[in-house]
DNA sequence: AGTCAAACCTGGGCGC
DNA sequence: TGCGCCCAGGTTTGAC
């Protein structure tokens, strides 16, 4: 499920509503989702402190707390982490709930639980796995074009797994990365070492762009994405390739193929894209 | 360095 | 209805 811009969306929701609110209570039904400390430990120590600030890394959400925790959580594939104002029945998919202060709660749900947990002293996030290799952020000040250019150059690797690499850039994912490649007129399978200065262009803003307009769509709902109140997004009706294999190009006509490139689906128009 | 497959999980959709 | 297959927004690991 969630790229930057669904990440950003729930921590944006989630900013509004839980800086003030102190965690009176845990309830871990799924231990394995708790990457450090132990389950118990975590439970123990994240009862009674209050949310500070609510951040967001690449993909994963960087919650701070009291007494200089940091709740760091990455949703992975189909990971929801949701505000719940009413008392809802808990649906076998809930794996964690946080009860506030304040009646309502924090839960977690994940259909798959590939999500993950790691609560860490501020100054020990490094420790998160794969927090210390990250690489730029998209939307930062790093990512300039000529950063772009010169990181494409000494690479010979194809465009649509470099961009999904997340050592390279944080925060892109297959959906993302698929929009603009289309939105550059760039083959997923070009090479990266191949592209003129005007094609570098074409992707930087493009890579900008979506991942703009996907924040101001408040993300991507293809299945099971939903921000931090439980709404969801509507980029998905200004996809132009993703999952539109054989549907025509919005931009030339020609069907929208698919390729498999290292184990994940590719979606390109074989028209617009060289 | 680059490429690939498999693993972690559950469920949806499709053909037969 | 049911079975078998492929697909799924992510990431890590290990092999070549």
């Amino acid at each position: 499920m969630p790229e930057l811009p669904e990440v950003e969306t729930v921590k944006s929701t989630l900013q509004e509503r839980l800086p003030g609110l102190t965690i009176c209570g845990v309830d871990l039904y799924l231990p394995k989702i708790i990457q450090t400390p132990s389950p118990e430990e975590f439970c123990r120590q994240v009862a009674g402190k209050t949310f500070l600030d609510v951040g967001r890394r690449g993909k994963y959400l960087l919650i701070s707390l009291s007494r200089g925790l940091m709740l760091v959580v990455h949703l992975r594939m189909t990971g929801q982490l949701v505000y719940t104002v009413t008392d809802e029945s808990r649906s076998k998919y809930t794996h964690l709930i946080f009860h506030l202060n304040n009646g309502h709660q924090l839960r977690f749900a994940d259909m798959r639980q590939f999500g993950r947990f790691w609560l860490v002293p501020e100054a020990d996030i490094q420790a998160v796995k794969g927090m210390k290799s990250l690489g730029v952020e998209p939307l930062g000040s790093e990512f300039t074009l000529n950063f772009l250019e010169k990181e494409l150059k000494t690479r010979r690797t194809r465009l649509k797994p470099l961009l999904l690499d997340q050592t390279f850039i944080a925060g892109l994912g297959n959906i993302y990365v698929d929009e603009a490649l289309h939105r550059a007129g760039l083959h997923p399978l070009r090479p990266a070492n191949t592209l003129n200065p005007r094609e570098v262009g074409a992707l930087f803003r493009a890579i900008r762009e979506v991942l703009e307009e996907g924040i101001a769509g408040r993300g991507t709902s293809v299945r099971d994405y939903v921000d931090g109140t439980g709404q969801a997004g509507t980029f998905q009706e200004k996809l132009r390739v993703y999952r539109r294999s054989g549907r025509p190009c919005i931009q030339c006509g020609k069907p929208i193929e698919r390729l498999r490139i290292g184990g994940r689906s590719a979606y390109f128009c074989p028209g617009c894209q060289r």
